[in-house]
DNA sequence: AACTATTTATAACT
DNA sequence: TAGTTATAAATAGTT
């Protein structure tokens, strides 16, 4: 039974207090849905132990309610949660290295567009000559490779159309005539009707 | 006055649902205060009316015992926080561009080097051609001009060296002697001792 | 965990 | 919104 009211101070019997604990604990989380629910309220209670440990009560999402909370509050005090922050500071190191590399492709890129070069020594000047000599080298064979394969598919062209001529013509005029341009008048001459006694005939 | 035991469901009638949410509210945080203080537990608590209005408690420092919370539960779900979650995506954004910059450089570089060409037209290896070409041209040049500037400064050390020799010569022979090394032998002989008569007199 | 005397909270009203 | 009061609900100390 209660012999009088208690002073609000802490319970320094460890049993009473824990004991305490769970009945105030219990019904301060009873009110609190109460709350929610009488007056339609979106309510969030949590409570740590003196133990460390979390109890937590929320009529909806508690995440929800705490983002809710921090959009009100204006959100930055949970900018540091270690996660987030390990992984913010990962990308900016690997933006780091990405920033290095360009600039080192940037620098690499103008040398080989003969840029920047004021601080070059006799000696880099030289390798890098000797790089765009070696890339031009190759450029010019694969452009010259290039031509030959053309060359290579005109001419294969070339002897298919004879060939197709020869075919065709064999059709028309019962015999092959795969004969180039120059030898064309002496079939003419010789396809040509005749009448009476052929010159050359003795 | 109470008139029986109330339904724990909304209450319809606005007025009376306002006046005991601001009751139960109150009643709320004076327990939890109650119950953080007997118990020495850490305590917060966070209600939102359904105006949207936000009431809330806490013992300590509401956002340590936020963060608190977050770090209990495995602090992810703070991740989308609107303000942290804009700058990652921002950060993002700007990888993604690095990442497509870096691409075509290293393209260019390549092409540049000779390398992966295989796909590349004959009008785009005569580009290529042509910048390399001009590349050469000015790295040679430099080159060029480098030697050429050496080559200046080593004559204009070659005529202070002379210019100090004369200068030299005069102040210890009494007079000067800016003559190539082919004179040399003559004026040895002239400023040699020479004991008895000379040879060259009548 | 259950009991219960007493305090505390609060619904209805002013 | 604040005060009053009858009554319900919570709970301190105990078993």
């Amino acid at each position: 039974m209660v012999r009088g009211k208690i002073q609000i101070k802490k319970i320094e019997n460890k049993t009473s207090r824990q004991v305490t604990f769970s009945k105030r604990r219990s019904g301060l989380f009873k009110k609190a849905h109460e709350l929610s629910v009488l007056c339609d309220a979106q309510v969030a209670a949590m409570i740590f132990s003196q133990k460390g440990r979390l109890y937590e009560f929320a009529n909806s999402d508690i995440k929800k309610t705490i983002k809710r909370y921090a959009e009100y509050k204006g959100a930055y005090f949970v900018a540091d949660s270690k996660p987030i922050e390990q992984y913010v500071q990962g990308i900016k190191k690997e933006m780091e290295t990405m920033v290095k590399k360009i600039e080192v492709l940037q620098a690499h890129n103008r040398k080989l567009m003969g840029q920047s070069l004021s601080f070059c020594s006799v000696k880099e000047l030289q390798e890098i000559a000797t790089k765009l000599e070696k890339s031009l080298h190759i450029v010019r064979s694969r452009k010259a490779k290039l031509y030959e394969d053309e060359v290579e598919k005109l001419k294969a062209k070339e002897m298919e159309l004879k060939d197709e001529r020869v075919r065709l013509c064999a059709r028309i005029g019962e015999r092959p005539m795969g004969m180039p341009t120059g030898s064309k008048e002496k079939e003419d001459v010789e396809t040509d009707l005749f009448i009476g006694f052929p010159k050359n005939r003795p």
